[in-house]
DNA sequence: AGGCAATACG
DNA sequence: CGTA
DNA sequence: GCCT
């Protein structure tokens, strides 16, 4: 070190190698915000994205999960990565994603990515976990067997239910809606549903509430004030969407049976009767008016005390939703889910929230707008 | 070396 | 177990 | 594949 007479400031000042102070560089990407079309670093997000799902598609969901949360800090990373020193400063960019940056910056792109882009074997894969009732597996199947399109997969006699259903509306759930389309749909559900009942709380999320121009699906969730109204709710509101003749299909009907069996060590889980908790949805294909196109429109029902868990672990994004459980666990000893949050002490208990804001206050997140939880 | 979100349905 |  |  003698003779190299560098002050502080020369040292630090290298600004290719420094994070901008202005990122949150922390593992759990509920901590910062994420906007949905970040202004820096889009074209090395899209390749990463590439490799990400083809890790997916591979099953390898552990791999997939670490280009995740690079993909994420990349995305809220406030200017252009310029070195790969500065890269692996960034929590969750390691060796291997650091050196795809690397190549990134040296050839402006990421020859694995292009290998993917070009393969015949992922287009195809790609296409298929598209279908509704598809994920990797039933991809790999079907490819492995030979289909080569859609119709192909049409014909194979081991179809589920729902899978030929997602085969059949594959054409029309491929069409993305505009806000205005959503907009229509969301001006019936509540028209019918508040005629019915018209104390009913309805709220859109998913990734229309994050603020995208355009989605494959609509989720909805609704909820009542009074409890014991709730308890039909689902069921009405199908009926007469039925009657009206707006759902075409149900492709996913669950509903909170009062089953709560299993080796359940008795009484726990909730200091109030709450124990038959389960949310019902309906997931359903719903014909837009003004097109006829089938639209997927999933029905989430929440009880009244549950309805800011709902909202927000509906909300997403996927890997918000992750994160949020994540840090709930390993930071504040409390778990996270769609129907409540809990303290995970002696007798886990139910902690009561009125609001969104409330689970963001009590797990000591900063809020994040929907339109930022875009990981 | 262990963990990576959580949970219900078919 | 596979899917959402 | 990355973090602890």
């Amino acid at each position: 070190m003698e003779g190299n007479n560098f002050t502080d400031e020369e040292l630090s000042s290298d600004m290719e190698f420094d994070l901008d102070p202005c990122f949150i560089n922390t593992k759990y990407e509920c901590l910062r915000p994420t906007p949905l079309k970040p202004k820096y670093n889009q074209c090395l997000v899209e390749l990463l994205e590439v490799i990400e799902h083809a890790r997916e598609l591979n099953g390898e969901e552990r791999n997939a999960l670490s280009y995740r949360h690079a993909i994420a800090a990349l995305k809220a990373y406030p200017r252009n990565i310029e070195s790969y020193a500065e890269a692996r400063k960034i929590i969750g960019i390691g060796p291997k994603i650091g050196n795809h940056i690397k190549e990134f910056l040296t050839t402006g792109t990421i020859p694995e990515a292009e290998e993917i882009n070009a393969s015949e074997k992922y287009q195809t894969l790609d296409i298929f976990s598209r279908v509704y009732g598809v994920g990797y597996k039933t991809a790999r199947k079907w490819y492995q067997k030979g289909y080569k399109s859609i119709r192909e997969c049409m014909k194979d006699p081991y179809l589920t239910h729902v899978q030929r259903l997602g085969l059949e509306l594959f054409d029309d759930f491929q069409k993305k809606m505009s806000r205005q389309d959503i907009q229509e749909i969301l001006d019936i559900l509540n028209k019918v549903i508040k005629t019915m009942y018209p104390d009913c709380m309805i709220t859109p999320v998913g990734g229309y509430r994050r603020g995208k121009e355009f989605s494959g699906d609509l989720d909805v969730v609704v909820s009542h004030p009074q409890e014991t109204v709730a308890n039909n709710l689902l069921k009405d509101i199908v009926e007469i969407l039925i009657n009206k003749g707006h759902l075409k299909h149900k492709l996913f009907y669950g509903q909170p049976s009062a089953k709560n069996k299993k080796d359940v060590p008795s009484e726990l889980i909730s200091s109030h009767k709450n124990i038959m908790d389960n949310l019902d949805k309906c997931f359903c294909a719903f014909i837009q008016p003004s097109t006829r196109i089938c639209r997927q429109v999933d029905l989430i029902i929440a009880p009244y005390s549950q309805y800011p868990t709902t909202v927000l672990g509906w909300t997403g994004s996927k890997q918000f939703e992750r994160s949020i459980r994540n840090f709930a666990k390993k930071e504040k000893k409390m778990t996270f889910a769609s129907h409540g949050l809990f303290l995970n002490v002696v007798p886990r208990r139910r902690v009561c929230v009125t609001s969104e804001k409330d689970v963001f206050d009590i797990l000591g997140i900063p809020w994040v707008e929907p339109e930022m939880r875009n990981c």
